[in-house]
DNA sequence: CAGTGGTCTAGACCACCTT
DNA sequence: AGGTGGTCTAGACCACTGG
């Protein structure tokens, strides 16, 4: 229509017609989307392309679907975007180096007890680093685990997996669901002694926690980046036909 | 093997295999995965299935296709999430209210020029949002659109359409991609008295771009909130069989 | 029961890359 | 030429939902 259409995928062109529908009003949030065998009619398409094409839009959020019912516009998320983090890449390939500070058995206090979803006293690992660039410390990363007998953390795999690789393998689970949250706080007096920095500077402060699908706990993690050191950056296509 | 795998979709099963592979080290970054008729062969199952497990490994970023020579081992990317942000939504339970501050064309100066891609003093749209809660003002949104003639913006759609769509109906474009980042910086004296905190306060900073396939600059946006008053949240199921 | 989406198969043709 | 991934088809069986 306005895009060279006829060069696309057929399955693209279907999540696009879908797409503009949607974008245009002719098809509301809640709305049915035609059945699968109806717009395999409708296109002349095979099943199977039907449903790359609807994929698309699920994996975008546009649509939801219902087993055994159907497919349904679903509630415009407003600045819904899902992006693909590129952490620790500020020099692209040489980032940042991490030094191990610590690596010990604590007592859980309230807070921890809670964020891992065991009793207050219960004893838990900590992995505490610090991240470091060219120009001296940036960064402090404090990571928790349930302290399961039996499988100690190797040094091994705190020097060179990424936490979620930790997890998996201390736990022997898959991790089902990740929860992360990033804000802006002042360093605290300790923060800003391992930075090099005055308390009170500002920081960003990323939680991450990872669950299993039974709902527990499977640790979580707790960074913090001297303010002008570091960002997040993300880059995201909304319409690359992944599938 | 250890979970129930017997329960599991046949392609997720195939995921899972070449996931635990890669993690275990068996497949280092930069080697090929067995080719999709070899996988074939080996499972004994559909290509059509092969592939799909693939994409799911390929979706998780854990490895790239080369079109016809093979798929390979990506590079682990740190820390590499892909999430669904739930920015607030206005109208939707705790959100905030936005109050608009100005709409004006400006001239644009060397950063904004730079931003959006247009000569230095060509006129622009600036859209400037304060971000209220109950308690108060929690953030400044500024947003600048490139001046199209004959596409005014509406105040209707400022107050109603999240920034993607102004921008999607603004230029009549796609939006092909959107850069974003995320960092802590502090507030300086204009923010400060806008939102009634002190300069220098921890304020967090999300920058935003759009682009159209051609590498345009569609429009941009700088929002700052106040550290404590707003923190970004997101959660991602790594291994929801989106395919 | 009929309709829906979820999974899977065994082919096919194409464009691309290497040898 | 032979291998690779990219697209697509025309079936099939299943589990789920509704009337």
């Amino acid at each position: 229509m306005k895009t060279n259409r006829d060069f696309m995928p057929v399955y693209y062109q279907l999540a696009d017609d879908l797409k503009q529908q949607i974008e245009a009003g002719e098809l509301k949030p809640g709305d049915a989307v035609p059945s699968e065998s109806q717009l395999v009619n409708d296109y002349g398409i095979s099943r199977v392309t039907v449903r790359r094409g609807l994929a698309i839009l699920l994996e975008a959020g546009l649509i939801e679907t219902i087993k055994g019912i159907g497919n349904f516009v679903a509630k415009p998320k407003l600045n819904q975007v899902t992006l693909t983090f590129q952490e620790n890449d500020p020099l692209n390939e040489n980032s940042f180096i991490y030094q191990l500070l610590e690596v010990k058995r604590i007592s859980a206090d309230e807070i921890i007890a809670g964020k891992l979803g065991v009793g207050e006293g219960t004893k838990v690992f900590l992995i505490r680093r610090l991240i470091n660039s060219d120009d001296g410390p940036v960064g402090v990363d404090m990571k928790y685990l349930p302290y399961i007998k039996g499988q100690p953390i190797l040094e091994n795999e705190i020097e060179y997996a990424d936490f979620p690789a930790i997890v998996a393998k201390h736990t022997n689970v898959t991790i089902h669901k990740i929860e992360m949250s990033i804000a802006a706080a002042p360093l605290n007096d300790e923060e800003g002694e391992l930075l090099k920095t005055l308390a009170g500077h500002p920081a960003l402060c990323i939680h991450r926690a990872f669950y299993a699908k039974d709902g527990r706990t499977l640790g979580f993690s707790k960074t913090i980046y001297r303010g002008e050191a570091f960002e997040l950056s993300a880059v995201s296509y909304p319409y690359s036909a992944k599938v």
